[in-house]
RNA sequence: GCCCUGGUGGUGCAGCCCGGUUAACAUCGUCGGCUGUCGCCCGACGGACGCGGGUUCAAAUCCCGCCCAGGGCGCCA
């Protein structure tokens, strides 16, 4: 059969050529019924004994769930059949049949759910449902309307080395890497390649890429491997000026996904509130006396637990309707932010550096950064770093460097608070935890 | 790294507390029956106690260790 005649089954109509995955067989005997699938939606192919050629009929049961198959016949309007319409065949060519059982069930999980660690064994048939599929497309219209944003803002995207020689962090553990002998370790971040485009004048640069964070985290929220949305702009005024760039990407990124995804939204039972700008902006220490009014209360100078954020973010939801806020002004504490921000200028034990909150969750950090060598330098001291291990990032600043702040997002962090998924691996292609790195 | 919960046919679960029958049920698979199914239906059959050690006449069940999973904490996007 001539695949090249080949059209998906949403728009099959009259004699066609339609191919897919066998979703069910239904074999009553002298009438059989094939559900065929492919990205596009189902079709029933219905084979009535003596209506269709012999050959076709008789081909049906000897198929199994999820083999490929490629089918030609007659699209009919049905009254009888729940889609409404059905195939009548004329052909049917199997071109790869599936061995039995299948080892995870993922169609129909109201009935028999397999657990997700299963299903990510078996990623590639996991990701043959629908919902999975569909929260994929979101996922890449959050990415593509992000690139779509940041150049039409100016930004140009780069691309910078995932293999380092140092630690940008001080916090995140690195992987390690043998570099022909020389230890390097997969980039936690783009943070210092950000702020070197900002030194060689690009002013406005994003990247959109992986990065690497070896923590034995066991939770719903954290991944060993990531995609970071990250942006940095220069001749800032504050950190406000990255805040209101975040604000835009969100309501953009959301809005297309309003816009362009309104089958996969129905289907995941989704509904996207659209946020409005400017986003509640909290100071941290103004968080603590909110949490203190509800009897909580969180230490001072230090970032707030998962909990209390989770708290405060009730609180501003019911107060102002908005399920993002920023929390601003961290602390400048020893375990808090670290050297390389921008620490307020008649307050130095805070700083500005912030996050965004989405839905309770810590989505995207960002500040301004310390942009004066000898400022910088000092607070490298200050937090027990050693300036000669940072010399080619400190090099940055010695020849000019604008002002200039940055952020960085996690876009199944995004993905995930979205569409309400209870664990980030259903919005990770090939999650990679501490445990798994297959597939 | 610590804490909690769990691991039983391909998949999802019951049984475990209180040791002893053919390890139940659903889904799935194979076969048979059925001319409009669409979570098809009906019948037969198939298939399981995470790994290692211990207690006991007897272990899915009790004890110890390990591995894995889910969640919580720390930390983080």
């Amino acid at each position: 059969m001539d695949l090249a005649r080949r059209i998906p089954i949403r728009d099959a109509k009259g004699k066609a050529i339609v191919a897919g995955f066998v979703e069910e067989i239904r074999d009553l005997k002298n009438i059989r019924f094939l559900v065929l699938r492919d990205r596009s939606g189902i079709l029933q192919v219905t084979a009535k004994h003596g209506e269709v050629p012999e050959e076709v009929f008789s081909q049906i049961p000897s198929l199994t769930r999820e083999s490929v198959v490629c089918v030609e016949g007659l699209i009919v309007k049905s009254p009888i059949a729940k889609l409404g319409r059905e195939l009548i065949p004329s052909k049917i060519e199997v071109l790869s049949k599936a061995e039995t059982p299948l080892p995870i069930e993922f169609l129909r999980p109201e009935i028999v759910k397999t657990a997700l660690d299963k299903r990510l064994d078996y990623r590639f048939l996991d990701l043959r449902s629908p919902k999975s599929y569909a929260i994929f497309k979101i996922q890449d219209v959050l990415s593509d309307a992000a690139h779509r944003f940041f150049k039409e803002e100016g930004f140009i995207e780069i691309h910078t080395s995932k293999l380092v020689a140092q630690a940008t962090e001080s916090g995140a553990n690195v992987f390690q890497v043998d570099y022909f002998g020389r230890d390097a370790y997969l980039a936690q971040s783009p943070q210092f390649y950000k702020q070197m485009m900002m030194a060689a004048g690009f002013e406005k640069v994003f990247e959109i890429a992986p990065v690497f964070r070896a923590e034995k985290h066991h939770t719903p929220r954290h991944l060993c491997e990531y995609t970071s949305i990250d942006f940095e702009m220069s001749y800032i005024s504050g950190p406000e000026d990255i805040m209101e760039v975040l604000e835009k990407l969100v309501i953009f990124a959301l809005g297309e996904v309003q816009r362009r995804c309104k089958s996969e939204l129905e289907l995941l039972k989704v509904k996207v509130e659209m946020p409005e700008a400017p986003f509640p902006k909290i100071t941290l220490r103004k968080a603590y006396t909110i949490l203190e009014e509800k009897g909580v209360k969180p230490p001072y100078m230090e970032d707030l637990e998962s909990e209390h954020e989770r708290l405060l973010a009730s609180i501003i939801k019911e107060e102002t309707g908005s399920d993002f806020f920023f929390l601003t002004e961290y602390a400048w504490a020893p375990d808090s932010r670290p050297f390389y921000v921008m620490r307020k200028e008649n307050e130095p034990d805070w700083t500005y550096a912030f996050d965004l909150f989405y839905k309770g969750l810590e989505l995207t950090t960002g500040g301004q950064r310390e942009h004066r060598y000898e400022k910088l330098k000092e607070q490298c001291k200050l937090k027990g770093l050693e300036p000669e291990d940072f010399r080619f990032y400190l090099d940055f600043f010695r020849y000019g460097m604008p002002p200039h702040g940055g952020s960085g997002t996690g876009l199944e962090r995004f993905t995930m608070q979205l569409l309400n998924l209870s664990n980030i691996r259903e919005a990770t292609l090939l999650p990679r935890d501490p445990e798994r790195l297959i597939p």
